[in-house]
DNA sequence: TCATAAATTCATAATTTATGAATTTAACAG
DNA sequence: CTGTTAAATTCATAAATTATGAATTTATGA
């Protein structure tokens, strides 16, 4: 069953006659006539009752009819509906942890309450593995940490993040990476984490090892900062949103690890009007950060 | 676009690449590769993005897919379904004025609260037309009186009506149509209404020829004759509706012009399951009412 | 550098669909 | 009763579409 086969059998039913819908059709009646008979072998049932060189829709054909009418009236919307520019479907975005938790809050409000009909799917990675499923396709879009140049992608910094060491009250002041002690213990995420990337790239200045312990979730580390496990390296906007923050003491890093930038990124060439529109919340929504 | 199109694109969607689709529908990935080329170009937009000797689902792919998802299981619903036997769709009823007026109100009302999914659209006319129209197939079921034999139509007795005369009170006794005067005025329906022959056969007997005055309403008639206008024939169940009944003096037909059946029919060879239900219904509720 | 995997191109075979002439069947007009 | 018209159908064949397999291209990975 083809949707021509469709069409056919849909104009002998509405015009009441093979000749007819042949003439709609441009076609010969011989061929209308082969066209349904295939129809109607192929599904197994009579779909017109024949009767004095005339023919009648049948019981069977009124319930194709129905489907009929249903199905071609989608194809047609199929084909013509690809100029719409209605952000719809299924928009799947990334974002380190660290967005997730903060950043992209407001975005997220502010878009669902623009395009309710979109369905927003979040996951968390980190920066590394969140690229390649934006590559991959996997994802439309991701919020990650100072991504490097790709000419597949296009970046767009949205916002400036500061990061801060943060440790118990009982630690003193940490200028340098000596001040940690002879093997400090580092709480921090997986390895593809940008912000670990930083910090283990600032002890190295020093060759200080430190022993990591993995903790993927940043309440958990900060709990673990706070009992005196050892340090963690964490964006200062965390902070802020953190229960106990009272129980951390919190260390400036030195200005060449200090910065870090959240950008949204994109594959060049898939863009949907909801990737624009999703960009086009959070770059405004970061310019009224920034201004204000 | 035929719907071997689509499903083709959807496995190439679905399964992630050409070859894995050509598998999966038992083709050469070659001819899978044609056809989605074929389907870009009918339709003007790439479906995919290739990279790499790698596909990748494209916005105007996603857009696609979609409706390729809807089309595909909506044909799949229409070619299985055929066996449902759920009463569905639109029935189509005929009825004569009288049977519209009383004897289909519980029916429908049954019926509908059973099958509230169905579709009911009644129509009324005088029986002759009724039975051109289950003929046509303009419907699909009819109660009509008294219908002459024919093969292609089955004809189920459902009610049996007792016609009457009915004159204004200052009317005598009417015994045989002598009594109805020199020139008679008769009120009746349109020529094909199966009582007004009755009627009109009645008077024949003794060569009385009326003057008619075509009223096809009841509730008109049954006024008329009230204001002393003529006399008209009417099945007794109509009389017994109508609120004015008090200004009307009824008479008794002879036996051979008395009676007269309402039958339910349909075409033999049209038969849906919504129109098994109705038939189930009228007939039970008829012997329900022959019973009490 | 070679082997592998995926997509594509292209010539050709197989299948499906469209056409036109001839035939069948019924209604209708003279 | 006969010829005309109108509709559907049958059938042989032409036209178009779709499927196949061999060869080619392009990227990946050992």
């Amino acid at each position: 069953m083809e949707l021509s086969d469709l069409a056919v059998f849909q104009a002998v039913a509405i015009e009441g006659g093979i000749t007819k819908a042949a003439v709609k059709l441009h076609r010969v009646p011989s061929n209308v006539t082969a066209r349904v008979q295939k129809l109607e072998q192929e599904l197994n049932k009579k779909l017109f009752i024949r009767e004095k060189n005339r023919l009648r829709i049948s019981p069977a054909g009124e319930h194709l009819l129905g489907y009929a009418e249903r199905i071609l009236a989608l194809a047609k919307e199929a084909t013509e509906g690809f100029e719409k520019k209605e952000p719809q479907g299924q928009l799947k975005l990334g974002a380190i942890e660290m967005a997730a938790a903060t950043r992209i809050v407001k975005p997220l409000t502010v878009f669902h309450r623009e395009y309710p009909q979109v369905d927003i799917v979040v996951t968390t990675a980190p920066t590394g593995i969140l690229i390649q499923q934006v590559l991959s396709g996997e994802l439309d879009m991701a919020l990650v940490s100072d991504p490097s140049k790709d000419t597949r992608i296009v970046i767009k910094p949205a916002y400036k993040e500061v990061l801060v060491l943060v440790s118990d009250l009982n630690v003193g002041p940490i200028k340098t990476p000596k001040d940690l002690g002879p093997e400090p213990t580092l709480l921090a995420f997986t390895a593809q984490c940008a912000y670990r990337t930083h910090m283990t790239n600032w002890l190295k200045e020093t060759d200080v090892m430190p022993k990591v312990i993995e903790v993927n979730s940043y309440h958990a580390m900060l709990s673990c900062v706070t009992a005196g496990m050892g340090v963690g390296i964490i964006p200062q906007g965390v902070v802020d949103i953190f229960p106990f923050k009272k129980g951390l003491k919190i260390h400036s890093l030195p200005a060449k690890w200090r910065h870090s930038s959240t950008c949204l990124i994109w594959r060049k060439d898939s863009v949907k009007p909801s990737m624009t529109a999703f960009s086009q919340v959070v770059l405004g929504e970061c310019l009224h950060i920034k201004n204000a």
